[in-house]
DNA sequence: TGTACATCAGTGAACGCGCGTTCACTGATGTAC
DNA sequence: TGTACATCAGTGAACGCGCGTTCACTGATGTAC
């Protein structure tokens, strides 16, 4: 009865949902601020005041598109905490698997990485409460590492706020990367395989002297 | 005849730099590709058309809003350079100037941080340009540190990169805690110096084994 | 299965508004003699 | 020092344009019997 969405159902979710593509191709070379209700749907196709059955206005799609863009954030994340290895391994594969998720949701990072601290108050809130749970779920995970033994609680949420600094910072710079430069891309993995081997050594030496 | 300004010249400057700090003013609450040129004509109580007396468009003001922050962003890291101590005074007083340049210069950090990936690509090209000046400035000073030797160059920038991520970090930490809050202050400044500490550790047991 | 009515996603026209840009202008400042 | 002319920062009116929002509407889908 309930889990077949009627037709009515499912067409409103399909102009939905292409209002918030339409609105993320639109946000590759513009801010959200900047962004018209009438640019969007007229990228779609539909009438302008058609847009108020999805959303209030252009901050209400934002705080969408930042629940749509932690979602495959997350995904990655999950790919990264199944693969369980030697640390250097670890570190390759974790790379790796940064480099793959901003190649696979360009739009869906730059969008993260403009908005963080962009002008429109509600999105940039949504944001950083999202990124707080994602340390959060670190510093829980590296917690119940042995690595972690004797550590005081805030220094692990310390490690862990490093931790995914350095991620966005990684993201960032492959997401500023011209596409199909393998060379830059190359180069963009060694220094982050590098920063994160040192930040374990400091992890590693931390509380031993 | 030339060091001394004509009234024309000097008038001109003033109106100019008050459009500069009537858009910075602006930009506290909004993002520059939503700012309009006449909101800060208004502002400075000037006609529209006074301002293509000295920009040519929003984006070039911009870019003028981009050297003079990083005018007051490099007045810091001299101060930074100038303190000469053991590493824990090193760190301590690091993270005490930033905390005061941000408290100082709280529009023209967040001017950097909201523009940096913002929506205006001549802005965020200067923007880029200035701060890899800044991580290659970094780098020529570790490089010439005891701590150094026996390092690859693009070690040395790595790690450059890793210290001006984690300043950027700290910085935009110290700009979204409210103002007039000393404990929250104390937390982050704790934080951040840990965080130094650490990768001060992860730094000299690089190469070692 | 068929009929009568309710719902509601999307339409299209209309509105008032503030925008960026242009233009000929004004009048204080600067310059040449 | 005084005069005649040039410069040019800032004015104010005008323009066409696209914006967000409203509204009564249409017609396909859903529901009750």
């Amino acid at each position: 009865m309930s889990h077949t969405l009627g037709a009515r159902q499912a067409q409103k979710q399909k102009t939905r949902q292409a209002l918030l593509d339409a609105a993320l191709r639109l946000l590759e070379h513009q801010s959200l601020s900047s962004l018209g209700l009438r640019e969007v749907t007229r990228e779609v196709g539909v009438a302008p005041a058609a847009f108020y059955r999805h959303f209030r206005d252009m901050a209400d799609l934002g705080v969408a598109l930042v629940e749509e863009s932690f979602g495959s954030l997350h995904a990655m994340v999950r790919d990264i905490r199944d693969e369980q290895a030697e640390t250097d391994e670890v570190i390759r594969r974790t790379v790796e698997v940064i480099a793959r998720y901003v190649r696979q949701h360009r739009t869906h990072f730059r969008f993260l990485a403009r908005e963080r601290h962009g002008g429109v108050a509600r999105v940039r809130e949504a944001i950083a409460v999202e990124f707080q749970r994602f340390a959060e779920e670190l510093a829980s995970d590296l917690a119940d590492q042995p690595e972690s033994d004797g550590w005081a609680p805030e220094d692990v949420r310390m490690l862990a706020d490093l931790y995914v600094n350095l991620m966005v910072m990684t993201a960032t710079a492959f997401m500023e990367a011209p596409p199909d430069e393998p060379e830059v891309e190359r180069q963009i993995a060694n220094a982050a395989r590098r920063q994160l081997l040192l930040i374990n050594l400091g992890r590693r030496h931390w509380n031993r002297g």
